[in-house]
RNA sequence: GUUGUCGUGGCCCAGUGGUAGGGCGUUGCAUUGGUAAUGCAGAGGUCGCGAGUUCAAAUCUCGCCGAUAACACCA
């Protein structure tokens, strides 16, 4: 007998073995049509899975997000299929669902975006066939036979049995045994860990993308493959309605409304650096003093250090060692110096620049230093990812002790800043000890156990990145994400044996011996670059009131209204608002257009004859209800009153 | 860094070997208008830089610079 439980609680049982398609069919010829895989004691699994033991059963149906995955990556496989149908001499090799699609890399030099749709049309007929999706097992010597003209596939048989498959490669292959799992239908057969929808016409919508290249298991010695990008929805509505937020998306990005908005620029003679014009220098220097406001209540004292040091500096913390590629050297009579890539060395300057005690410890530094870092030119991108940065970079010198309290203090920090503030979402990641390090196991130990434990405490979800530590010591990495939702890493809080000890850092203990302080890198927004970039893209450019470059816009409805707009501006300029007016001799809608599209003020005051005789301010607002945006009259001290208060509050309205 | 694509007035873009174009913006004049774009006139470009092929190059070839996408990199 085999006990099946449900997800409600119900169990059924079953008479030797059984299979997820089965216990389906015991429920509903319905819901046995409708499935197209299962989870087995939360491993996801093909219908056609033999059970034999009791488990927890869960028949995943369009409806569950799991079931997106294999839908993507069956359509990977009917790809791989069409690709050898086209194109004979193709050589497949590893071809994984990713988030929102799938990719398969394929070494076939003819091929060309023209292509796709050729192929489209052939995996058309594939999916029309309705075949089955049928699991096999070869022997390594029939696998490697089978593969005998893809040396691709053969080096992936060959790792899979010595078991040095890659984290994103463990989707290609599984080997039980001394048995190489296959998946196929029809003419075609994969290699492949599964699981896979039970036939190719529950595909229902698709789109090949783009073609790239990917080196050959992302080694830069390797050949660079062609990566064909697709993807699958389970309804044609859902793949439209992908492409229109990818289109819409698009319009959001930071380089495109920097440029609308007047915010920032870049210049060919400055690569990877960016101009901040003068409302995109407000918004950075609005969020780096939002910081240093934030700074008084967590106790971090700001310092400012050189833009340049000479390389015995950076011998001195083994950034000269490890890091010279990436910073920016030059000669200075005679001697080698470099700008800084990073604050952390001269803030342990700063630290021995005295002798310390105990009772100065926590030790908290903070350094908005610019910062240079030569990044390679195909790795730049917008302010993303520049040469020229500045973080609300802080330095910790604490005991290990104080470790866990100042973490904890840190992730609240990151916490009010992105959450209460912003409402961004945010990912977190712990990594932990890699295979190349410093510093003792006894200290990894505690280190670790303290970046957990004051995790652990905030209740937040997190993700343990196991060997992703630096060497120096383990960190945690907050990431947001961008239109795109590609993932940025943004605040870092890291911990550090190795700078205390290179440059031998010390304070006296209560038991008035040396003592060697742990150093806690952190920073809140990061890269206040990549954080502007993200938090645009975010907004759409339309920044809350405190943020925001033009709070408010006056458009005069005639000439003749100039003075009294001039009137309103001056007051709200003496409030402490920063006002645009538009003069232009252009209809009042095309100037409220100007302002909706590029300037966009959180406010629109439209100012004419009604508003002079009465003495008030005729408002519209960015919130739309029913489609017509939110309008309203009131006195100009009413309106200020309202907008201090939105502004101190640091709310968020669209 | 690698591979592909791209680089034409401030911005967006058309122009496949034969006298540099359009829209937006800008300037001037007229219009003084109440919520999605008034009319007319003008200014503005050695087509990223350099070399080559050709009677002739924005256009073809090569090199360089920059941007972009993907990969790699991000102690």
């Amino acid at each position: 007998m085999v006990k099946i439980t449900l997800p409600d609680g119900n169990i059924k049982e079953f008479e030797n073995s059984t299979n997820a398609l089965e216990i389906a069919r015991s429920i509903s010829e319905g819901l046995a049509r409708m499935c197209v895989a299962a989870k087995i004691n939360g491993v996801l699994s093909d219908l056609t899975t033999t059970i034999e033991d009791d488990c927890e059963i869960e028949l995943l149906t369009p409806k569950n997000v799991e079931s997106l995955e294999i839908l993507r990556h069956t359509t990977a496989h009917v790809f791989a299929q069409a690709m050898g149908r086209v194109f004979p001499n193709a050589k497949i090799t590893i071809g994984p669902a990713i988030e929102g699609g799938f990719y398969y890399d394929v070494d076939c030099d003819e091929l060309v975006e023209s292509d796709l749709p050729k192929i489209e049309a052939e995996m058309q007929k594939i999916i029309k066939e309705n075949l089955d999706v049928k699991k096999s097992f070869k022997s390594k010597s029939e696998a490697l036979e089978f593969f005998k003209d893809n040396e691709y596939k053969t080096e992936i048989i060959e790792s899979l049995s010595a078991g040095t498959l890659s984290e994103e490669e463990k989707g290609e292959g599984s080997v039980i045994g001394d048995e190489f799992q296959f998946y196929g239908q029809g003419d075609f057969s994969d290699l492949c860990r599964g699981p896979h929808l039970p036939r190719t016409g529950l595909i229902k919508a698709f789109k090949l993308e783009k073609i790239t290249k990917a080196y050959w298991r992302g080694n830069t010695e390797n050949k660079q493959l062609n990566r064909v990008y697709g993807t699958a929805f389970w309804k044609k509505s859902e793949l439209i309605e992908h492409f229109e937020m990818l289109q819409e998306a698009k319009k959001r990005d930071h380089r495109i409304i920097g440029k609308k908005m007047d915010l920032f620029m870049t210049h060919e003679y400055a690569p990877g650096m960016t101009f901040f014009l003068p409302k995109g220098f407000q918004v950075y220097r609005t969020l780096q003093n939002f910081i240093r406001d934030l700074y008084k209540k967590y106790e971090f004292k700001e310092v400012m250090t050189p833009n340049m040091f000479n390389k015995k500096l950076w011998e001195t913390s083994g950034h000269w060692e490890h890091y010279k590629d990436d910073m920016f050297v030059f000669d200075v009579e005679g001697q080698e110096f470099s700008l800084k890539p990073m604050n952390c060395p001269s803030h342990c300057l700063i630290f021995k620049n005295d002798f310390r005690s105990y009772k100065e410890l926590p030790m908290r530094i903070a350094d908005f230093g610019a910062l240079h870092r030569n990044e390679l030119s195909g790795a730049l991108s917008g302010m993303t990812r520049v040469r020229k940065f500045c973080q609300d970079d802080a330095h910790i010198f604490c005991t290990m002790a104080q470790v866990e309290d100042e973490i904890a203090k840190c992730l609240e920090f990151v916490d009010y800043v992105y959450n209460d503030v912003f409402k961004m979402d945010y990912e977190i990641e712990l990594s932990t000890r890699p295979e190349k390090r410093v510093g003792s196991e006894e200290v990894w130990d505690k280190a670790e156990k303290s970046l957990a434990a004051a995790l652990d405490k905030t209740g937040k979800k997190y993700e343990i990145c196991e060997g992703d530590g630096a060497f120096y010591g383990p960190k945690i990495d907050f990431r947001i994400r961008d239109c795109l939702k590609r993932v940025w890493q943004t605040a870092t809080i890291q911990l550090d044996f190795n700078l205390p000890d290179r440059f031998d850092l010390k304070f006296q203990n209560e038991n008035s011996t040396e003592e060697q302080p742990v150093m806690i890198h952190r920073a809140v927004l990061g890269s206040l670059e990549r954080f502007m970039a993200v938090m645009i893209e975010n907004f759409a450019g339309k920044f809350p009131l405190w943020l925001a470059p033009n709070q408010v816009e006056i458009i005069n409805v005639a000439d003749r209204h100039q003075d009294y707009c001039n009137e309103i501006k001056t007051k709200l300029v003496e409030s402490g608002f920063r006002v645009e007016t538009n003069f232009d001799n252009l209809g009042v809608g095309k100037k409220i257009a100007i302002a909706r599209d590029e300037r966009k003020p959180n406010y629109t005051l439209v100012l004419g004859d009604e508003n002079i005789k009465e003495g008030n301010v005729s408002v519209r607002t960015r919130e739309v209800v029913n489609g017509r945006n939110v309008e309203f009259t009131s006195s100009i001290e009413e309106f200020i009153s309202r907008l201090v208060e939105e502004r101190d509050s640091k709310s968020i309205t669209f």
